[in-house]
DNA sequence: ACTATTTTTGGTCATTTGACTAATTTTTTC
DNA sequence: GAAAAAATTAGTCAAATGACCAAAAATAGT
């Protein structure tokens, strides 16, 4: 871990081809961590997964910390988009938030291995001095897509429900993030189900308990 | 990383001093993973941490490895136990859970880097190859305990009773492991709280909803 | 086509790291 | 208190790793 001279290095215009690059290197970066894990990840492995000498990644990268990073912003950004695109429904509101719930489980269980390296990065983040605000955007942008997908279609822009959707949007990502740790760690697609009904059956009962106040 | 021998090195009858020292390392081991975090935990750190030579942490543990699930299976222990000794009242049913929950949420509160490097180690046990077993068992046993104290005390022992108190615990861990990684990257004590009030105000539903059907 | 800039490459380096051994010291047992 | 077993120690080692540089190659702007 020598010092770095990244300002000096970087281009004043970036090329077309320098973000494809870049791009083939994060996306290098987050199959190695799907292989491997964080703990067992090198700069080495990255280069060869993007197919990429390993002094083009340090170019592109001023450190192995940079990139990791990159990954996670990456990361939350393509999964957001994700859940933007998705759901125009317009159910009665319980329902509604009954399937936003069934769909974004039905996401994560077609990307485990993605919420996996995400939950590695994020908990890397937060112990990497100076990412701590990583972490903490990323379950901004969470909780408020969710708050919006929740919202989404009411009709009304009542700060009320905005106030209901961001407690609710809370509560789901919550109750996801617990629930994802849980099917890893038990890999019991039974209690899996089961424990995804209940937290669709809380968070129904939770809406109306905000409704109500 | 080569390989180990640690069948032949090990004592036939280990001396008290032999245990002395084991657990001084393992503490050693959850102060410097405290500190640096998985990622930057090196076997040097942790001898010095725990008082001892390099050598010596390696005579009492095969291997950087065996050394960090012991101190996840510890970690695990200590904490059971805690809660195991807390907690003999005997409130109404949802106020009792209501207590529950915001007990353990004050010993989280209390170790907040112990819990963060529960989380890391249970995710490096899921990475490690053949020590998934690690964090299941990890994980039932959390339920397990949340489940008695979530029945103790209710008097009867009805198998429906216990079936409730599954649920019930799974959903609080969850919702726990949910909210602890929401407190970490917020860090918004006021959030938290709410999020805290939220679960208790689920798990009460909840407990209804489990008590109806 | 020429030039300036960006990008890539091959090769190098210091350091860290986990692991290991042989010898010494401490503890236990009888 | 002597022998045996256990525990500790100092010192060594190969491999891995992140970072870096100087030079070559590719690309873009004019």
């Amino acid at each position: 871990m020598t010092k770095n001279s990244a300002i000096e290095r970087n281009p004043v215009r970036p090329t077309t081809k320098s973000v494809e690059t870049r791009a083939r290197i994060i996306r290098g970066a987050l199959d190695a961590l799907e292989t491997h894990g964080i703990g067992e990840v090198t700069t080495r492995k990255i280069a060869a997964n993007a197919k990429v000498r390993l002094a083009t990644l340090h170019y592109h990268f001023d450190s192995k910390e940079t990139l990791l990073l990159a990954v996670l912003e990456d990361l939350n950004a393509s999964m957001l988009a994700r859940y933007q695109e998705e759901l125009r429904n317009s159910d009665d509101f319980e329902t509604h938030v009954a399937e936003l719930i069934r769909s974004i489980w039905r996401y994560v269980e077609r990307t485990p291995e993605q919420q996996f390296v995400q939950l590695e990065l994020t908990l890397y983040a937060l112990r990497t001095k100076g990412s701590e605000w990583l972490a903490a955007k990323q379950y901004d942008a969470y909780i408020d897509v969710y708050k919006r997908l929740i919202v989404e279609g009411r009709g009304t822009q009542d700060p009320a429900l905005e106030r209901i959707g961001l407690a609710l949007g809370r509560f789901i990502l919550g109750g996801i993030d617990g629930l994802i740790l849980q099917s890893f760690a038990l890999r019991d697609a039974a209690d899996t189900q089961a424990g995804l009904e209940a937290l669709i059956v809380a968070a129904r009962d939770y809406l109306r308990h905000l409704l109500d106040s």
